[in-house]
DNA sequence: TTCATCAGCGCAAACCTTTGCGGTAACCTT
DNA sequence: AAGGTTACCGCAAAGGTTTGCGCTGATGAA
């Protein structure tokens, strides 16, 4: 290999064996036009000398660089990480790669990414909102272009944008009646913001399993929180400061969870024998703490792989319907929530 | 916008105005050559469009496509994606976008990851070595072509390539000495395979920790595993059911600590007073785990800033000899090894 | 008036690949 | 032997950008 020159092109390959470059090509994809002998030949040395196509030339040539952006709110939370994984998973067998990029959260960082992803000429976007989106101009551009878009977990705008979520509502209901069922009544939620889908379904959830129960609904047993670890800190001690304290808690995802339980815990409160607690998370980190936690636990791995079916959907068949695919929950019984 | 073509080229402006493409170019370039009226109407027609220059084409043309290839074991620990966070805010701000590969552990995943990404023509490598990883010819073609490349945590090839890494002689010698001052004397370490360096390093701080307290090692307690969940399941459980069991242990990573912890449980052994317990992990989860984890706290965000750094030093520097940087740990104490 | 100068712009090559079309032999047919 | 096939290959354009060089018209000087 020549130095300062790590790869080949056609014309290398074309000068060498001193025929056209088009030959070349023609022979790389067996076209019939070139005759066995020189294809053979051609092929030889192509491998010879480790040449590959280059994507870039490619990109140009079909306006598809097999690139897409995935946007998330951060990379750290197993949640994502895992989702990321499950659709890079899908990706590769398809031989794409994914671009990720970070909104921590942030309205204006999600802004950018879609537009830093869109100059890069990523073939579309994966989705997960931040938590402070509430207007949804940004994605405008995808959709009126037909950029392929996909949401998960966070969505908007399910009529036009395929996308992918947890039966939230039934998942809220499960824990809502579990902590009924096992003796619990003054049932506590830590909400999001109310604008995220996620925060209302469950919200709608827990009233409707509140409901189911028998039990009255106590607007001081709701409260909402920013989702960080701060946010859930102060939501949770406020909580256990009330005058008629719950004796249930359910946080509306991990960070909110492991919060609550730390606070839980330096209150001085036994889990679950003052106050139970279940959370919506994933597997490993509900059995690593202590009392292991109930959770619901998201399918985080099959979250991302769909998310990147549907969007190779949109890619082969770009005019077909947005569909959205409700996963299920399971709802894993540990000690938390169990006196 | 026109349908089905989301993004504008020198050509259409050019068109547009009814100039060559190569004065739009100019004009957005500020070349003094085009006039200024010619410029700023130019300028004020690209801006109105939303023309931002495609990088296929400024890639083949520059040689440049402003993306960094990044190869880590798994995306789903925390260790791994903090530090690919701390990558992409360095790259960020230069303007560079990541691909992110998982070798699963796997070195023939590895070898085609390194593959896929020199295919896709991004500037460089950083990597993170699979656990298997102990021929290291696949990294021989980007030495030979001078491609930025660079390794952090698990390395190889330091006089070739730049690395970052920690102290980890250093840190295990720390946790060997803390167990020792807080009256643990039979100190068990559960390591991981011998041809990883942050092994081996560990190993030598152990030993050398021992002696500096002066007790004699005792092979049986120098455990290696394969770092899963289950080979250090399978560890604590062997060191656990000696005859003279150990009275204190450290893991040699997250996923070894938090399984070695489960185990110590589920032997119905109490920590830290008849098993204390030591990792390498990170702040978020040694806090959440129940008893709280004494640990050598990686400082993962910095580690991924500064290979980023490393990486854009060979990029604008490329003679440049291969430094190593070698970051500090901290060990924080916390209930799992003190009495 | 005439030649040099310069501002302002276009041509074309380069990066790499694919592909419709045109071209050139050698062969076959009648 | 002349015209028609056919096998095999090259030209050139397309995709988008930058840039050295050449070109034009106008202005300045002599």
């Amino acid at each position: 290999m020549e130095k300062g020159k790590s790869h080949v092109s056609l014309k290398d390959l074309a000068r060498e064996i001193g025929v056209s470059i088009s030959t070349v090509s023609r022979a790389l994809n067996n076209h019939p036009d070139i005759s066995l002998a020189m294809t053979l030949k051609i092929q030889k040395l192509a491998a010879e000398r480790n040449y590959t196509p280059n994507p870039l030339a490619m990109g140009l040539l079909k306006q598809a660089t097999r690139m897409i952006g995935v946007i998330v709110p951060d990379l750290v939370t197993h949640f994502y990480s895992s989702i990321i994984s499950g659709i890079e998973q899908v990706a590769e067998e398809k031989g794409y790669y994914i671009l990720i990029a970070s909104s921590s959260e942030s309205l204006q960082k999600e802004i950018s990414s879609v537009e830093n992803l869109l100059k890069t000429r990523v073939e579309g976007l994966i989705v997960c909102l931040s938590q402070e989106t509430q207007s949804y101009a940004h994605f405008d551009r995808l959709i009126r272009n037909n950029i392929p878009l996909v949401f998960f977990d966070r969505v908007c705008r399910t009529g036009e944008v395929p996308s992918v979520v947890v039966d939230n509502m039934d998942a809220a209901r499960k824990i809502t009646r579990h902590f009924y069922k096992n003796g619990f009544r003054r049932i506590a939620y830590i909400a999001g913001p109310d604008h995220l889908n996620i925060s209302q379904e469950r919200t709608r959830g827990y009233l409707s399993g509140l409901e189911s129960c028998g039990l009255d609904f106590d607007p001081e047993l709701l409260v909402k929180c920013n989702m960080s670890s701060e946010g859930a800190t102060e939501a949770t001690s406020h909580l256990l400061q009330l005058p008629k304290r719950p004796d249930a808690i359910f946080g509306i995802n991990d960070t909110v969870a492991f919060a609550a339980m730390k606070e839980i815990k330096r209150h001085g409160l036994r889990i679950p024998e003052e106050v139970a607690l279940v959370g919506f998370t994933d597997e490993f980190h509900s059995t690593v703490v202590d009392p292991a936690l109930t959770s619901i636990t998201h399918p985080t791995f099959e979250i991302g792989k769909e998310a990147a079916r549907l969007f190779f959907n949109r890619i082969e068949n770009p005019d077909a319907k947005p569909v959205q695919v409700v996963l299920n929950t399971k709802l894993v019984v540990r000690k938390s929530s169990v006196k």
